[in-house]
DNA sequence: AGCCACTATGCTTCCCAGGCATGGATGTGG
DNA sequence: CCACATCCATGCCTGGGAAGCATAGTGGCT
């Protein structure tokens, strides 16, 4: 005498199928089942639920909202699952190779010291952005900000701006450049990858813009198209750092503003832990500056 | 390969107990069966959910999480029931015997007119507010809007007020008094009831109030009490006209601010045609008001 | 009228939730 | 330190009911 999920399920079925017998397809079940649970609902909820006056048959207003909250009902409890299941999930950062260079491991031998139950899965993606709003990962380690109202951001910390040169370009030697010398030797493209940040064209007034821009995937085609002597780059001081690579020179941009890398999760959470993980970022962070 | 609502009932009961024997007591079945339960749950999601180490098992963080969902659905499941069945079910009208008096017959005569197939409980209460508020009715028409939160209400009419005297009252027989000549007569207490309106004591100033009230717990109460002698009352215009009685006298008051009677209904409807209902009620008010 | 598509119902099977009995673990008191 | 009490887990069994199969009932359409 308990109205069960199967009946809430088979209900929505119904209701979408417009059918009894198709909604039983759905469900891999036979017509009459669906039928009996059908009418096994109505006893239990003691009311008419569909109306079967005319050929294709329609909800009644009781089923509209017993469907409205059954629908509500079963959508809750599969967050609800999902959320609990999450406890025992690792946690999964995301992150472009072009950030976390120092602080990664600082950053990991952290965690794992005070959190050793809980595991820290850090993927490398080639747009981290991309992967929070899909649910593959938790947290996101990133270098533009997304306009997605769903996902939230704060400022880390920001680092100076390097050109990432081949190495027999003029201007490889030197201590330091201004932006405008990038763009007034050799007419190389500008290489870009997703998640550059702050696109880096945008550091340019727009009529000294470099004459043409490459996409790439990631800092290894960045840098691989760079050492061949095919684009130049602005990057972060921290890809420099933890990306060398042979045919490359970094040499600091003393005029461009400083590139700010932000710490970004979904409004809603999709991991327990990840208020306690972001503390602990910010905390690292702060101290390893 | 699903959780059920038996699953999340059996760790509520669970979590409430502490322990799966008690909780087996509590759910009406034998230990083993609520341990299987148990054991089937965390199986299916997939978690650890009650930590057995200590002799008095408590929750995981995981099983504190499921069970808050749990909960909540549960809760929603009910609601949704009710919801569901007040289709079907008699919109129930709470009102104080002192108002509705010309209004009744006119408000029910256009309603089962327009909704013949949606019944009408009118239901006479000495306190309607209370009524609203343990859900025993879904609408009602009242003297004094409740402070309640989750009670909204809205002005519907005003009437004039009448003072109701013992026949023998020395003021019995004017046309009209004044709040004044009330208090100044015979020390007669006042007499009033619950949803009495606008607490008649507060008409006077506070100085000339009259020396004492009785306490009753309806109209009928109240003009009993009156035409025996004991008190006199003031009303409104409504309960003059439907409520004539032996020995009472209704005198026009001509100093005292009008009455006006409120519909109210809670914040969340108990009923789906509360809305529908309320119009009707506003249409019959502003064509026979 | 007759067909067709869909729903309802009788019968049957089989799965599984729950009961019973019991073993194992752990804390407690003599 | 052992005997006991208390509580949880597990093997076995049974009854109820969910779903399948077959078939009857019903309303719309040509």
């Amino acid at each position: 005498m308990d109205v069960e999920l199967r009946h809430l399920r088979t209900l929505a079925a119904i209701a979408e199928e417009g059918t009894v017998t198709a909604a039983a397809a759905r469900l891999h079940m036979t017509q009459p089942a669906v039928s009996r649970t059908l009418a096994q609902l109505e006893a239990r909820v003691g009311v008419r639920l569909v109306d079967r006056s005319s050929r294709h048959l329609d909800l009644t207003k009781a089923g509209e909202t017993l469907l409205g909250h059954g629908r509500a009902i079963l959508a809750h409890l599969d967050a609800a699952l999902a959320d609990t299941r999450a406890h025992d999930r690792p946690l999964r950062l995301g992150y472009t190779c072009a950030v976390l260079g120092r602080q990664t491991v600082p950053l990991l031998r952290s965690w794992r010291r005070s959190r050793p139950h809980v595991p820290l899965d850090v993927v490398r993606q080639d747009n981290p952005t991309a992967g929070l709003a899909t649910g593959a990962t938790d947290v996101a380690v990133l270098r533009t900000a997304p306009a997605d109202p769903r996902i939230r951001t704060e400022a880390l910390y920001t680092e100076d701006r390097v050109a990432a040169l081949p190495d027999d370009h003029p201007l490889a030697d030197r201590d330091r450049v201004r932006l405008a010398e990038l763009t007034s030797g050799p007419p190389l493209p500008l290489a870009l990858w997703p998640d550059t940040g702050t696109a880096s064209v945008d550091l340019w007034p727009p009529e000294r813009r470099p004459d043409r821009t490459v996409d790439v995937r990631n800092v290894d085609e960045w840098l691989n198209l760079i050492a061949m002597g095919g684009a130049f780059g602005v990057g972060a001081a921290g890809t420099a750092e933890s990306h060398g690579h042979p045919g490359v020179r970094f040499v600091p941009v003393e005029d461009a503003p400083a590139a700010t890398v932000h710490l970004a999760r979904p409004v809603h959470p999709t991991h327990p832990r990840t208020e306690e993980f972001l503390a602990a970022v910010r905390e690292v962070v702060s101290t390893h500056g």
